[in-house]
DNA sequence: TCGCAGTTGAAAATCATTTGCATCTAGCCT
DNA sequence: AGGCTAGATGCAAATGATTTTCAACTGCGA
């Protein structure tokens, strides 16, 4: 019942880079995708196998668009935050909110609920997309 | 290109009943599952067709669960406002904040973000859950 | 270099949700 | 009250996303 022992291999690093370059909210298909288009050897299977277990490890965080699909995106902070998405390119900008957190704590309190986290996400268009 | 005409049947009253009756969040599955303990004479197409018109006239709220199904919720409130969800039994709360609405408004300007729009939602576990 | 646990890919299996279609029925007209 | 018809329903099949199966493959420690 261990832990695994996980290794590096090029499909891995294929998706990490992929993520990485994207910059914004991506679906599974989509980094399937580009991974093709820049002629990786990988399978969606593996694309899906691997955001899951890097989604496991905190690595990346998880969304879901409006159809419901789940959207992942390699972070730069690992701590608690929050995003500004944009609809249009998924680009996303983190948000870190003392104000937020506070909130819900309190929020929580009041309502005798316990082990409460929270979920704020905005979504919007960005600069760049605005035209 | 009308709106095309709505009918009340039993069907429909059925699901508006259920959801009033539930209080919390609920799948369609969930829906479907009591309706049809409670007798009702229904198909599980139905649930669906019918949470999906109600959502679409504002009269539910429609959140993901973290498996990402689509759950739905009959709230007292028409107006904007979030919830504080028990993780368990899938009671809800309605929240309101304008605190949350400044916030939201204030980081989509700083960032030169438009059209934003924002979730935010509370999860935990409620008192009578609480054991 | 070997051995093998961990990894991969293609296909099949799941799961939630939607759609096609033939059959009903609520609501309006007479 | 009876009929008419747009709208509604149910079942089965279709979708789409994600997971699982399983045999073939490959990092990597000995
Ligand atoms: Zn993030
Ligand atoms: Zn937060
Ligand atoms: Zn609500
Ligand atoms: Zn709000």
């Amino acid at each position: 019942m261990g832990e695994t022992k996980k290794r590096s291999t090029q499909q891995r690093e294929a998706v990490a880079r992929a993520l990485e370059g994207a910059g914004g909210f991506r679906s599974a298909q989509d980094l399937f995708d580009a991974l093709r288009n820049d002629g990786a050897k990988i399978s969606l299977t593996t694309v899906y196998r691997t955001l899951q277990y890097l989604a496991d490890e905190g690595s990346v965080d998880v969304l879901r668009s409006k159809e419901g699909e789940a959207i992942f995106r390699r972070c730069a902070s690992s701590e608690h935050h929050h995003h500004l998405v944009c609809r249009e390119c998924g680009a996303a900008v983190e948000i870190e909110s003392a104000e937020v957190e506070d909130w819900a704590e309190r929020v929580a309190e009041r309502h005798g609920f316990t082990s409460v986290d929270h979920l704020a996400e905005l979504y919007g268009v960005c600069r760049k997309c605005a035209n």
